[in-house]
DNA sequence: GGCTTATGCGCAG
DNA sequence: TGCGCCTAAGCCA
């Protein structure tokens, strides 16, 4: 499930559950086992989200980078931590509590400056304290691409997926084939806000969450686990928690949901409430 | 239990 | 432009 939201989701976790561990690093599977040869005894100063980056910088300078892709996942254990299940490409083990990195896209070793590198390929995240929304504003008002395809540009804004691309151009009426030059600032604004804001409640609940109130506590009666690992919340289906996303009919006005192709991924959009 | 699908992205050609 | 990666949810039987 990696969007934007789900790397600060697990990030600031991380962070919280390792920084200034010592950690015991190991490659179960292969492909990383010198990197993690490497990491092996290292202590986690930051770990931190970009995008849909991953980023831990440890002490001797070194820094890791995953990127989940579409099958990645990330599973925590208590200690002691089980026999590794599947692609398990990376496995820290921590104080208390051990994780698991599974089927990523890229996990690597970086230098200062292979960091840097990674960081100047991305546009602005909407989820951090030092986005500057004017630089990802003027690049959309710029574009003569579609809106709809500019979204999904991580060198735009970085942590837009699939999901909040169709979410967040119904939320505004906009038709995602409108060239962005042709956006009103108004509007392209208000799209900007609305990612910051659906990205927070994203991240915070670890689902995406487009329709109804965010609330400050557990939402739809989640059960929440005192220890902090992921559990098994009744946000009920996820097609009723957004408006066009993969679904046959628009959950505001009925019409049938226009599916199609835009920026190499699946569009949907409501040709009713988004007209052109 | 099996089959389909996918919230991403880099690379071969 | 199209494929490969390789996990798990959702759906069907």
């Amino acid at each position: 499930m990696p969007e934007g939201h789900t790397l600060h989701h697990h990030l600031d976790k991380q962070h919280r559950w390792f920084a200034g561990q010592v950690l015991r690093v190991s490659s179960p599977q292969g492909p990383f086992a010198p990197g993690a040869a490497v990491m092996n005894g290292a202590t986690l100063k930051r770990a931190e989200a970009y995008g849909k980056h991953g980023f831990w910088h440890l002490d001797r300078g070194a820094v890791l980078h995953y990127h989940l892709g579409l099958y990645g996942r990330l599973r925590y254990h208590p200690r002691p931590e089980p026999e590794p299940r599947g692609a398990v490409r990376l496995r820290v083990v921590g104080d208390d509590r051990a994780m698991d990195l599974i089927g990523p896209t890229k996990c690597e070793l970086l230098s200062r400056d292979g960091y840097a590198a990674v960081r100047r390929r991305l546009g602005q995240d909407p989820l951090r304290d030092d986005a500057d929304p004017q630089i990802a504003l003027a690049k959309l008002s710029r574009t003569r691409r579609p809106i709809g395809a500019a979204l999904l540009d991580q060198a735009v804004i970085a942590g837009i997926g699939n999901v909040y691309r169709a979410e967040l151009l119904f939320c505004a009426n906009l038709s995602p084939h409108t060239p962005g030059h042709d956006v009103p600032p108004e509007v392209l604004s208000s799209i900007w806000r609305n990612t910051v804001t659906l990205l927070r409640i994203g991240a915070k609940h670890n689902r995406i969450l487009v329709v109804g109130e965010d609330t400050e506590g557990p939402v739809g009666g989640e059960q929440v686990d005192p220890r902090g690992f992921e559990t098994r919340g009744r946000y009920g289906p996820k097609r009723d928690r957004l408006w066009v996303y993969k679904r046959r009919v628009c959950k505001l006005c009925d019409t049938p949901i226009v599916v199609s192709e835009l920026g190499q991924r699946t569009l949907y959009h409501c040709p009713r409430c988004q007209a052109a």
